[in-house]
Parts: structure tokens; C-alpha cells; sequence
DNA sequence: GTTAGCACTCTGTTTAGTAGAGTGCTAACA
DNA sequence: TGTTAGCACTCTACTAAACAGAGTGCTAAC
């Protein structure tokens, strides 16, 4: 769709004043804010025209217009420029970042705060763990007379332990002996790749101890498990309480049920995650509970291999240009933080 | 105070009737819903009488009347009676019990869940790590030619891990001769006991290498940390948003404001450690912005020593009983949990 | 001590009226 | 043909008045 140079201007104008103020903008308001040179007459009928094509639309006849789905969807796709980040946001950024990060979920946590800080929205990081992380070996370790505590090492440095039983009159040595023979056979398998089958193969190697064996099954399945599963993190679910958006109750408690939907929550990431950038606007969402919502998402690789995503979640009304901004510095941030993590091996 | 049983019953019913309704309640409500053999007029009289001793209050002349936090307090201490719960509430409970409890954690995490979902408010669930675990030994596991992971086992069967570099030229089996140095050292040693003072005797024994000594100084340290820290489970915050008290948006966030500073829940709990069970109403709650909700709170202990507080948090107008009885249920099934964990060793 | 009756008070809701903001249309102007 | 000024019209948000409903307190009678 062509626009004239003029009703461009005006829409940028409205779109960017009602995602500021979250009130309908009016041609006098328009003629009145910003020096555009003609008078609110004019701006009123390039107004009529953009509402008949379908990029304005008005609550009420002596409303404003607010934007449409399609003018924010054609406000992202040929008006918005990225825009650099403040240097004041970039040091609260890497102060964040910096404040605790230990783990490889702490770094995930991390980007869920920043994310909603920055944007003042719910932001969504879904951890890929599956394809990120290896079976390297396995080890028991003495708790006490009868109990020792399995641990599986990633490739990663993920470690899952949990406590198993140790088989009446079995030796240390023995279960140690187990322990470097499952490894072997494991080893350098991705963990969402150890399913039964992987399993029944060991059943001749443990096949002295019926009890031990299945309650290793278990342990080794559970943690196969925990690992195929993505894991998410959330931030800033509070921060929607000052979108004018929410101010009703029942809206928020409509989203806040969505955000406890974590299966769907992932299949919504999930399906993003062939692009690099993906912006859903409103009825553009599948999901519904959301579809008078944008979400704005990121997916971020390592070699090839989808490492984790991050999303922001918020009313159609959403700083678009900001939020990209603000993912576009994370990314660069993860990409050197996973790398690094990689080449140190 | 003395009241006669006349008033006494009359005060019963209001406190109930707001309880469930959360409308105040007037003389005519209950000559109509209940069957006292008495006229409203005399009802009123009643309620002046208690209005005028402080227990009930009017919102304004024409609303009926409410029970003031002294006619709450009044009612738990010499009204309620334990009541026990329905089968299908402890079928509930069971079931949810049984449904994913791997971990120490997920015990904790499991009855915040039950108990805001039994009460229908917010619960806290507070993990007093310290006192309940020590160090039994820790370990070094190969990840890659330059790192180790140092798991460090608790005698309660925590693992804590996290990554180290290994000194340059330094082999593993020295790696592991230090490993069962420092674990003699150490052993036995509850976790919030290891201090700075405790790390620096170890300083001749890794004198070799002041990185090594620097970094497992700095990993020990946090793990204690960690540990001293009691773990605070959440549940149910999303459950308030069906009290009618919180259909204001702006309650809700001072509410979640509170529940974030975790801190603040730290010390409210751990003032009502000594008692078995506390309940503290209204105004008798010394932390701001929480003195309109009551509190109900339960400790658990293990030979002495407290393991853990749980705590429902919501308006005062609270169904006391039924909280009072799940707390109470949970508390056994805790006891229960924890000296059969004890017994295996 | 208990009850019926009645005037009084307060809230919440409905209704009517008004100011404010914005639009759409028409006619005039460059 | 594009632009502007003027004006009638529409819709909302706010305010004030009116009214029904619920509850109380008081008095007088049982």
C-alpha cells in the first residue's frame, strides 16, 4: 500500500502520540503538539482517508482515532528505524547483568528482569536445554550407609543429582564400576535423546540388581525429562499493573492466567522460532487470552542450534522501536556470553 | 471481657456471615437467616451494645455492621473451635502431595501450592536451611581440561555445585587430595557455621595455590551464604484477585509489593518463630502496608530446632478455622515427612 | 425484657443536564 | 484542486438531583 508522504507523517505522528499518552489523538491535538505546517482541517480529512483504508479507528465519534493492528503492523514493517539504545540504558543494562550471575539460569533469569525493567512489559526467556547440553558421565557419590546420590554431569557444566538407594550388600566399588559403564554408554548423547530404548540397552549391565536398575531408569529418565523440557523464565509480571491497559482487574487476571499456561506459553515461543526477530501484532496471535496483545520475540543460536528465546509481551500499544532496541543489545550480549562459555572448552 | 451467651452467639453469626459474604451485616439479615427466636430490634440493641464494647463497626448509619479486628481476635481465642476437615479436603491434599515431590524443595514448594489453594490466599513458606543441613564432604568432578565442578554434599542430602578453574599443571588427583583435605576440615560443620574465620585455617593447606584457594574460597562462602539464607516459597498470589477486598488494582500492587521484598517476609516470619502457632490481626502487624490482612502462621520443628514456618497472609475478614485446620493437617504430614527422611540415616 | 412502628440516615443507582472534545460537511479562498 | 474557516452534530465524562432500599435508633406498648 502506497501513502502519500503527508498521511505517512500524520500516522507516524498518531501511532507514536497514542502509544505515548494511551489516549485517541485528535487532529487539533495533532495541529496543535507538532508544526506540521497546514491547519487540523486538512489533518482531519487525511484522517477520514487513512480510516477508510483501515489504519486508524475511532472508540467513539467525537473520539480521536487510535491506530489499527494493520497501522502498527505497518508502522514496524517500513517506519520504524532501530534506534541505538541511551547510554544511560545501556549501563543500567550491564549493571544488571552483572549484579549476580552464576549459573547458566541465573544468565536466563537475568535477561527475563532486564527485559521488563527496560520495557515495562512481561517478557518471556525459554531456555532450550535439549539441544544446548550432552550426556557427559555419570558418578555416585556416598550419602550415607544406604543412600548415595547420583549425579550426571552435562557437557555444560549442568549438574542433576538426585538420591537412589544403594542395592543391600552392594559394594562403593561396585556402584562406581556401574557408574563408569553407563557413562560410557551414554556418553556424548543429547540428553532429550535418552529415551526407554537408550535404556533397555543397560539392562544387561545392571541386570544383577533389579531394584537398582529401575530406580536408576527413573532417575536418568526424570532428568532426561527435566532437560527436554524448555525451561521459562518470567519478568515483570508486575510492571503491567501500570499499563493503563490493565487498570481493570479482570484483564489482568486474564493475562496473568495465560502466563500460568506454561505448555502454551512454549508452543507460542516455539513456533517464533525460525525467524530471528518475530513481531505478532494483536489478531495475529493464534493464542487467545492475548490477541489484543503483541509480542515481540527473539531467538538466539549457537551454531546453528536454537539456544533459548525471548519475548516481550504487552498491549498492542507497545514501544516497538524500544523493545527492539533493547533485544537487539541483549542478544549481542547472550551471543558473546555463549560463546565464550564454548570456547573455553 | 465478659459477654453473655446472647451476645456472644450474635457476634458469632456477624463474624461468620462477613466471613463468607463480605457484606456487612445488618439486624434484619440475621433475624431473616437465622433462627435466634428473637426480633431484629433486639438484635440491634445487641449490636449497639457490642459496637459500643469495640467489636463491631459501622462502615456508615444506614450499612449494617462489621466485626472490628478485636471482635477477630476475640473470635480465635474464644470462639473457634478446630473443626476438622472434610474427607474431600484431605483427599485433596493427599493427592496434590503425591503429585510431584522429588526434592527437599519440592516439599516446600508443594505445601505453599496446597495451602494457598485450600485457603484461597496468599501462603509463605519459609525453608530454614541453616539449621537443617551440614557439611558432610565435597568433591571435585572433571567437566573439562580446565574446569571442575565442586559439588559439596550436605548431610541432609543437598548437593550444591558449581564450576572451578583448575590451576595450570595441577592434576586431578591433587585436585582430589585437596577435595578430602578440606572435607575433613569441614565435615560436620553446619553450613551457616562456615565462616571467613573457618576458610582462612584452610589457607596453609592450598597455600600452593592462591587462585585455586581464592576461587573455592569465594565458592565455599557462597554456598554457605546460600544456606544461611532461609528459601522462601510464594503461593497463590494470583488467588486474591477473587477477594473481593483486593478488586482495587492499586491494593493488590501494595500487596505484591510486599510479597516482593523478601527481606521484610524474612524477618515477619522468623518474629513469630518461638509460638507453635501465631495469629497476628490486623493492626497487631507491625509491617506496613500489610495492617489491614491477618496472618496465620505455623512452625515446624525437627528435635528442637525449627525447620521451617509456613504462613497464610490475607484480609483480616480470613476463614480462621479452615486455615487453622489445613495448617494443622500439613504440620503432621511435615512432621512426618521429616522424621522418616532422619530415620534413614 | 421484648416487640412493633416509625422517622431518620446513608448508599447506590438512575435520570437529566452540561461542558468539552472531536468530527464531518459546506462554502469560500488561493 | 488543495486548503481553510465556520458551524452543526455527536459522543463522553462529569455533576447534580431524585429515589428506592437497607439499616439504625428511639419510643411506646405488651
Amino acid at each position: 500500500m502506497v501513502l502519500s508522504d503527508r498521511k505517512k507523517k500524520i500516522l507516524q505522528i498518531i501511532i507514536e502520540d497514542y502509544i505515548a499518552t494511551a489516549e485517541p489523538v485528535g487532529s487539533r491535538t495533532i495541529a496543535r503538539k507538532y508544526d506540521l505546517g497546514i491547519s487540523p482541517a486538512i489533518i482531519r480529512n487525511e484522517m477520514s482517508d487513512l480510516e477508510l483504508l483501515g489504519f486508524l479507528e475511532q472508540p467513539h465519534t467525537s473520539a480521536g482515532r487510535i491506530p489499527s493492528a494493520q497501522a502498527y503492523r505497518y508502522y514496524v514493517d517500513s517506519m520504524i528505524e532501530p534506534g541505538a539504545l541511551t547510554d544511560n540504558d545501556r549501563a543500567l543494562i550491564d549493571g544488571w547483568f552483572h549484579e549476580r550471575v552464576r549459573s547458566i539460569d541465573d544468565i536466563f533469569q537475568s535477561t527475563a528482569k532486564i527485559l521488563s525493567r527496560m520495557t515495562k512489559n512481561v517478557s518471556l526467556v525459554m531456555a532450550n536445554r535439549a539441544t544446548s547440553s550432552a550426556f557427559s558421565y555419570m558418578r555416585f557419590l556416598p550419602l550415607d550407609s544406604h543412600h548415595d546420590i547420583l549425579c550426571i554431569i552435562a557437557d555444560d557444566g549442568h549438574v542433576d543429582h538426585c538420591v537412589v538407594e544403594i542395592p543391600l550388600g552392594m559394594e562403593q566399588e561396585e556402584m562406581d564400576y556401574l557408574a563408569t559403564r553407563i557413562s560410557n554408554k551414554l556418553h556424548g548423547l543429547h540428553l532429550n535423546q535418552i529415551g526407554s530404548g537408550t535404556l533397555e540397552d543397560l539392562h544387561d549391565d545392571v541386570a544383577n540388581d533389579k531394584m537398582l536398575f529401575a530406580s536408576l531408569l527413573r532417575a536418568i529418565r526424570q532428568i532426561g525429562l527435566s532437560h527436554q523440557e524448555q525451561k521459562m523464565f518470567l519478568g515483570g509480571t508486575k510492571q503491567i499493573f501500570n499499563q493503563p491497559e490493565f487498570k481493570d482487574v479482570n484483564r489482568i487476571k486474564e493475562l496473568l492466567s495465560v502466563l500460568e499456561e506454561e505448555k502454551m506459553l512454549k508452543d507460542m515461543l516455539q513456533a517464533g522460532e525460525d525467524s530471528g526477530l518475530r513481531i505478532t501484532i494483536g489478531g495475529e496471535n493464534k493464542f487467545s487470552g492475548i490477541q489484543d496483545c503483541s509480542m515481540i520475540q527473539a531467538t538466539y543460536r549457537l551454531n546453528g542450534q536454537v539456544v533459548g528465546t525471548m519475548a516481550v509481551l504487552g498491549p498492542t500499544r507497545m514501544e516497538y522501536g524500544k523493545v527492539i532496541s533493547v533485544m537487539d543489545y541483549l542478544h549481542k550480549y547472550l551471543t558473546t556470553i555463549f560463546n565464550k562459555e564454548q570456547e573455553l572448552k
